[in-house]
DNA sequence: CCAGCATTTTGACAGTGTCAAGATTGATTG
DNA sequence: CAATCAATCTTGACACTGTCAAAATGCTGG
């Protein structure tokens, strides 16, 4: 029963604390060990030692749980992007780093990845606000390292913005073969 | 309100006479038409005047079902793939033709494709003997095409399992890319 | 005609998301 | 310090879901 700061609670009392950062920590944690679909918000409640509809306060929607558990991936993710491009020398090695933080990150945390990429949020227009942005620019960020890239010549092309969508087209595709099996 | 033979229904008896058929087919309609997470059971059977639990006569389960209707699809993409190294002439044509069918299936049958390659079914051993034989058939099936193009030096690489999978994956993600925008 | 069988229905239960109304508490102001 | 208020959490309720057990129905061979 590993817990960090962000999961204590103060048991005394009516109110809990914070509670909108240990439904989302929690949660996160509940995908990560059985999955998306087996995550209920009244399972959540029970864990977080809660009442059913307490979440609805912090968040419209189970939907929108999801949402802002798949910005914080997003979050993470390009946290990890911008690693990559500090701590290598070589821009060969940069790049090279870049596709391997991709499939680390997506093997690594497959249940969040498939949240974050997965149809269960992006189908029809149930995406929030907040998630479209930081997605879009985590997207608009790899787009200008791509840019970047081509304009030294290290990768072939000169459209960044198709070359991107292939290069992820691929690397998320290999991600699902590595994931799925 | 367009039906075809398999959806006639005896409206006299008690007995349906093919309502396994009535039901893969009338599932498959409303999954193409509102998505697979909105297909419950019980709409469906209202949808075929049926009782909500006469399908458990046919079906498992909803998951049997759901594998039922994604063997149909593999069926129906192994016969286009089928057709595609028929109807053209040079290899290179049958090639690129393999290329292009897979991004026309996944087109326009988008739900249909995210039922066939999507977690839903293949999560957890929820997959049914029929659809892992079959769809490893015609995995199987297309490592060997493969094999063929490498032996002729149409395509690159001397290992058909990998590149076959290089390749699959990436028009899965390119799919999904187009899918989901 | 009737017994047995395949097929379909009814009843029931637990689980889910979600809304409306009430209960509790910490903070604010007079 | 006490009263009020707003934020926070809980209870009750509803419709919907998948699924099981038991009953009902109709077809079919003897």
């Amino acid at each position: 029963m590993t817990k960090n700061a962000t999961e204590i609670k103060n048991n005394s009392s009516y109110h809990h604390g914070n509670l909108r950062q240990t439904l989302l920590s929690a949660a996160t944690q509940m995908i990560a060990e059985n999955g998306i679909e087996s995550l209920s918000l009244r399972k959540l409640a029970d864990k977080v030692s809660v009442s059913r509809t307490a979440a609805y306060h912090y968040f419209d929607d189970k939907n929108d749980l999801l949402c802002a558990i798949a910005s914080d991936g997003f979050r993470q993710w390009q946290q990890l992007l911008k690693q990559s491009e500090q701590q290598n020398q070589t821009e060969r090695q940069k790049f090279e780093q870049y596709l391997v933080n991709y499939m680390v990150f997506a093997t690594h945390h497959p249940e969040e990845y498939e949240l974050m990429f997965g149809r269960c949020i992006w189908k029809q227009a149930q995406c929030t606000e907040e998630l479209q942005t930081i997605a879009h620019g985590t997207f608009q960020y790899q787009v200008r390292m791509m840019e970047y890239w081509q304009s030294i010549g290290l990768v072939a092309g000169d459209n960044p913005l198709r070359t991107a969508q292939i290069i992820w087209g691929t690397l998320h595709g290999i991600a699902k073969l590595f994931i799925d099996g």
